[in-house]
DNA sequence: GTCCAGGGCCTAC
DNA sequence: GTAGGCCATGGA
């Protein structure tokens, strides 16, 4: 039986959806604040609170380092734990001025474990937040596993349930392109087709995977 | 009213 | 090392 692959995976929803042209942000700054901003919440709310945020004219990391944090707290509601957001972005905010002098180039320069470990050790920053601002906000070649990549390639068969963070990303690196494009548009059409269908509870007769998802169960993959 | 959404930190065992 | 609580809105 032929086996199917991660990349006959992709190729299927490129040929469906076409480039997702992903992630949703104008510019560095907005790519980083709404990272931060999308820790456990639907994108829907973290779009309302980048309007909030422009409206007050402060959608930049250098703005809201000025702002008092209840104020940024208050713009950043409809995002769900606003006060410890507020916090991790004026931390982020800060690190960013001191140590990259405000600079996304340098911010994102240097060899790229170095880097990672660097990010990683900020507190507010886990690998998900790090993993999309290297690789959206600092074209720096990281696969970003969230809950939605956890779950298809679970319920494709791929990997575990309970797969760590790390296992699941090397999983995925080891069978696709190191490329950096492919990278971003794959975790975007993953975020798409969950965020439609394979949700918690799955509309898996909309599904343009359900074959593949069943061939999956019956353990025909690589 | 109930469930769930694109995490990460902290504490207890 | 890992399970579970905490953070605490808003739409379906």
């Amino acid at each position: 039986m032929k086996q199917t692959k991660l990349t006959d995976i992709y190729r299927l929803l490129l040929e469906l959806y076409g480039n997702r042209g992903w992630w949703p942000g104008e510019n560095q700054d907005e790519i980083t604040i709404g990272a931060i901003l999308a820790q456990s919440v639907a994108w829907k709310n973290v779009e309302k609170a980048l309007r909030n945020l422009k409206q007050r004219g402060v959608c930049s990391l250098a703005k809201l380092v000025e702002l008092e944090q209840d104020e940024l707290a208050a713009l950043i509601v409809p995002t769900l734990y606003y006060n410890q957001k507020a916090e991790r972005l004026q931390r982020f905010a800060r690190y960013f001025q001191a140590e990259a002098g405000s600079d996304f180039t340098r911010l994102f320069s240097g060899e790229i474990d170095g880097l990672r470990s660097r990010l990683l050790s900020l507190k507010g920053l886990g690998p998900e937040t790090v993993d999309s601002l290297l690789l959206y906000a600092g074209d720096r070649l990281v696969f970003v596993v969230d809950a939605y990549t956890r779950r298809l390639l679970y319920r494709l068969g791929f990997t575990a349930e309970k797969a760590s963070y790390d296992e699941l990303q090397d999983y995925i690196c080891r069978r696709i392109p190191r490329d950096l494009a492919l990278y971003k548009d794959f975790h975007a059409q993953i975020v798409c087709l969950c965020k439609d269908i394979c949700k918690a509870k799955p509309r898996c007769e909309d599904c343009p995977l359900r074959e593949v998802c069943q061939a999956g169960r019956s353990g025909s993959f690589d």
